[in-house]
DNA sequence: AGCACGCCGACT
DNA sequence: GTCGGCGTGCTC
């Protein structure tokens, strides 16, 4: 009798021994019966008779993950401290019946992509660099670029990965891929009806899929002949997964990169700070960014000002279209003057402070220190503080009462729910059924807008008091991006409500400057010079998620070179009916926080490496 | 993490 | 009587 050691796809526990009379090659995928239900299982090694019983392994399937596969499933679990099971259930296997070897030849080039001087540059540069930035703005002709290297990595015989944000919210970009490549390329994303799951997948198993592009988790289909891996707006948060393992796609591609040894490629017109800083850029300028935009900053704490409206309706009036953008749905509320816009930062963590109304006091999100709400502004002694925000489906009410005659479309999550609805959106916007679209950052994730004129940018403000080390680069690039969708056609005009011009005016056309300016205010406390770990304890009894939060408070205190920034309530305290409470940990190594949460980890800790979103 | 099992309170 | 609340324990 043959024994294994096998781990559970999906199981968060560590690996169970099973036999079988059969003789099976590690990290071959079998069935089992585990805890009377079936389960799909990795066979991680074969081991000795162990000295409990042990259960049959049921089946032997045809798919099986590679090397590879193995290392980086391995590697996710160390880093992002979870079990091996939940790194593979991340992962697509390979088929053990390979078709036979299909010789698919290159769909034929239907344009031929024509690269200027510029971009002819940024590709050399690229193609010379392991891993490389494209900092490229907007409409500077990024995707060009790829297009060309792409064209390249074919015809060395070798495919692509190309990782989008949010694909459902990017038709624009795979249309044009599909239409170069043809039937070389195939779309991935979890959305995908399993009938298209399955005709995407039999096109990366035959070997005709060469450009495969898709949503985060497209970096793990089962893939031979890697060529090449880009990770368009590598800036963009929802790289990042929300569940467990919370692993980020755009620094598991740079692993997967050294791992198959092939190059990588992150693009975008607002490159965050760690990439910036971590490696070697080409810079593409221009393009039809800053050329007609003209800025207007108007200081006011309140929404949609008598100079916005009076915009609004003139453009109206020209049957010119608009957008109206505002930063996240509903948040926090910051206290800000409503005089002189100043804010209120923590003493020990330099960023904003949130207003707790009914226990009348200010708290830092990170470390949790609490401060009285004062009565007049320290700056200018004025004792207008203000505390405002405003979403989506107000400001759609509000222009619709001074603008009756004007047909105003909400685009956000909340409106948005389907790929299709947001075709259909776009069209009607695009074939002038409607005049303003008033949303969030789907407003600004890669759509042509071709004839909008006025951008109104509302609650920046708010969005730079949020207790977040990345708000500055968050507001900044959200500004980028949105005016990016202006003024494509003709001249147009982006109004940013916001009493921070002195912050936004001289890095909105020179994004490079607020990079080496953000080194400063990162350097002592924030990546990506200092790492964050963030410990999550979910219960819908409150008293048991604290009392798991402090246990393994207690247990971190036998780690010195891990410093405990906070341990407290989070400042959402209840989602799902479920209270929550969290600990920030910073470190000058990574290895030392995941030695530290390892060896602390107590039942209910969640561990969310690399945290981007706080609270 | 699920998900069984099992032990007490409210109700057709 | 029994439906169902959620505490506890188990998974090779």
């Amino acid at each position: 009798m043959n024994y294994y050691k096998l781990s559970i796809i999906g199981s968060p526990l560590e690996s169970f021994t099973y036999h079988s009379s059969k003789n099976i090659y590690t990290s071959l995928i079998v069935s089992v019966l585990f805890n009377n239900r079936e389960k799909k299982a990795v066979v991680l090694e074969k081991v000795e008779k162990p000295d409990f019983d042990t259960l049959e392994i049921l089946e032997v399937t045809n798919t099986f993950f590679t090397q590879k596969q193995l290392e980086l499933a391995q590697f996710i679990a160390s880093y992002y401290i979870c079990s091996l099971g939940d790194a593979f259930a991340l992962m697509t296997p390979f088929l053990r019946e390979r078709d036979e070897e299909n010789d698919f030849s290159h769909a034929s080039e239907v344009s031929k992509i024509v690269l200027s001087k510029k971009q002819e540059e940024a590709l050399n540069f690229l193609q010379k660099h392991k891993v490389a930035l494209l900092f490229g703005d907007t409409g500077s002709g990024k995707t060009e670029v790829y297009m060309k290297y792409f064209e390249s990595v074919l015809r060395e015989g070798k495919r692509v990965i190309f990782l989008m944000p949010e694909i459902s919210l990017t038709p624009q970009m795979s249309k044009r891929l599909k239409e170069h490549f043809g039937d070389d390329f195939v779309l991935w994303h979890s959305k995908l009806t399993p009938l298209q799951k399955k005709k995407a997948l039999a096109k990366i198993y035959s070997g005709e899929a060469k450009i495969i592009a898709g949503a985060r988790s497209a970096l793990f289909l089962p893939i031979e002949d890697l060529g090449l891996i880009v990770v368009d707006e590598e800036h963009d948060d929802s790289y990042k997964s929300a569940s467990r393992p919370r692993y980020n796609a755009r620094d598991l591609a740079i692993y997967m990169g050294k791992l198959y040894d092939v190059s990588v490629v992150l693009g975008s017109a607002t490159p965050s700070l760690s990439s910036y800083v971590k490696f070697p850029h080409a810079r593409l300028k221009g393009g039809h960014f800053a050329s007609n935009k003209h800025f207007v900053y108007e200081k006011s704490p309140e929404e949609l000002t008598e100079f916005m409206q009076n915009t609004l309706r003139e453009t109206l009036e020209k049957k010119e279209q608009s957008i109206v953008f505002l930063p996240t749905r509903a948040n926090f509320k910051y206290l800000i003057c409503g005089d002189c816009g100043h804010n209120f930062k923590c003493a020990f963590c330099s960023v904003g402070m949130s207003l707790h109304q009914h226990s009348r006091a200010m708290k830092c999100h990170y470390c949790n220190f609490t401060q009285a709400i004062p009565q007049v502004c320290p700056e200018c002694h004025s004792p207008h503080l203000v505390s405002s925000r405003l979403g989506t489906a107000e400001a759609v009410k509000n222009i619709k009462e001074f603008l009756p005659q004007a047909r105003v479309e909400q685009f956000d999550r909340d409106t948005i729910t389907t790929a299709n609805k947001l075709t259909k959106a776009l069209k009607r916007f695009n074939d002038r059924e409607s005049d303003i679209l008033v949303g969030t950052q789907m407003l600004s994730k890669g759509h042509d807008y071709h004839d909008v004129t006025l951008a109104v940018v509302l609650g920046m403000d708010n969005m730079l008091n949020m207790g977040d080390y990345r708000v500055r680069e968050k507001a900044l690039s959200s500004l980028i991006q949105v005016a990016g969708r202006s003024g494509r056609a003709k001249d147009a005009k982006v109004i940013v409500q916001t009493f921070n011009e002195d912050f936004f005016k001289p890095y909105i056309e020179k994004y490079e400057d607020f990079l080496e300016d953000e080194k400063i205010f990162r350097q002592e406390l924030y990546p990506p010079y200092k790492k964050l770990c963030r410990i999550l304890f979910a219960h819908k009894n409150g008293a048991k998620a604290q009392d798991a939060m402090r246990a393994m408070q207690e247990k971190l205190g036998a780690f010195p070179k891990v410093e405990i920034v906070g341990a407290k309530k989070c400042a959402i305290e209840k989602v799902a009916n479920k209270y929550r409470f969290e600990i920030l940990l910073r470190a000058d190594k990574s290895t030392d926080i995941i030695k530290a949460v390892r060896n602390c980890k107590v039942p209910l800790a969640e561990v969310d490496m690399d945290p981007i979103e706080f609270g």
